[in-house]
DNA sequence: CATATGTCCTGAGAGC
DNA sequence: TGCTCTCAGGACATAT
């Protein structure tokens, strides 16, 4: 996503909108009118993920979205009118504008300071942890290791590593071999260089693929087009299939409310 | 403190 | 066809 908004680096603002919606309207703090005040006229400075989150500053300020299930973040004409949340003008003329679009409106966008965002983001009190793709096997070990949960509920939880979400949890374990239900005080350390290990080749292979638009075909990048990381899942949405490493068939199991796919035999506890 | 559960929404698809 | 049910790339408040 931030790699398909990032044409935007440079220009000014305009003016931001928020489109007639027949739905409810997003989820915007602090209001839309405080955040045109201080973004209009500005510059985009530049575009950064933190997480699952885009962050486009402007000045001093940083519009921070979140999409979760279903937002998406357009610099071309979005899938349906009727679940656009958010529009951004840009000057110059070929400037397409940016949208935030979100069918099912549990995406959110957020205005920090400067120092609001370091707070949020980066403090000793930060609500996210350090970046999948940043962070140590060493420093990941440590933040799991002394947890009694479930190993794929655990890589979920975006205040220990942020950047994992339920289809590549699932992805990573798959290619470090090792079993979703293990409990996390439970594995040894060379487990945990594996996923670490998996963790960065998944994520940065996804990212270099543009993402998974699955079967529902609601992942769009950012000019409205499919991704092309769902030809290279191992295990997430193959239940009933062939496991590629090993041939034994995928089976689906549920934990803390959310799908896990994986292969009983390869997919071993410890 | 760590962990578990309910809730916010809309829409697609399965099964009857 | 139309109904009900389940499920969905997530995060957070609240309960245990």
């Amino acid at each position: 996503m931030c790699r398909g908004i990032r044409p935007i680096v440079g220009r000014r603002v305009l003016a931001v909108e928020r489109p007639p919606c027949a739905r409810r309207p997003i989820a915007i703090a602090p209001r839309i009118d405080v955040l045109r005040r201080r973004v209009e006229g500005g510059r985009v400075s530049s575009v950064e993920r933190v997480g699952k989150r885009v962050v486009i500053w402007i000045a001093d300020e940083a519009i921070v979205i979140e999409p979760r299930m279903t937002g998406l973040v357009l610099l071309a004409d979005p899938p349906t009118q009727e679940h656009l949340r958010l529009r951004i003008r840009f000057d110059g003329r070929k400037s397409p504008d940016l949208l935030f679009w979100d069918r099912r409106g549990l995406g959110t966008v957020t205005l920090y300071s400067t120092d609001e965002f370091a707070a949020k983001f980066h403090g000793e009190a930060a609500s996210l942890g350090p970046d999948a793709l940043a962070i140590s096997a060493d420093e990941m070990r440590a933040r799991f290791c002394r947890s009694r949960r479930p190993v794929k509920v655990a890589l979920l939880d975006q205040k220990a590593v942020a950047g994992v979400g339920n289809l590549y949890a699932s992805e990573i374990l798959h290619l470090a071999a090792i079993h979703p239900a293990a409990r996390c005080d439970r594995l040894r350390r060379d487990a945990w260089e594996r996923i670490h290990g998996a963790m960065l080749e998944v994520l940065s292979t996804a990212i270099r693929y543009e993402g998974s638009t699955l079967s529902d075909g609601t992942y769009r990048n950012a000019l409205n087009q499919d991704g092309g990381y769902q030809n290279h899942h191992r295990v997430y949405d193959r239940a009933g299939q062939d496991c590629p490493r090993c041939g034994e068939l995928i089976v689906r199991i549920v934990q803390a409310q959310r799908s896990t796919f994986f292969c009983g035999r390869c997919q071993r506890r410890k």
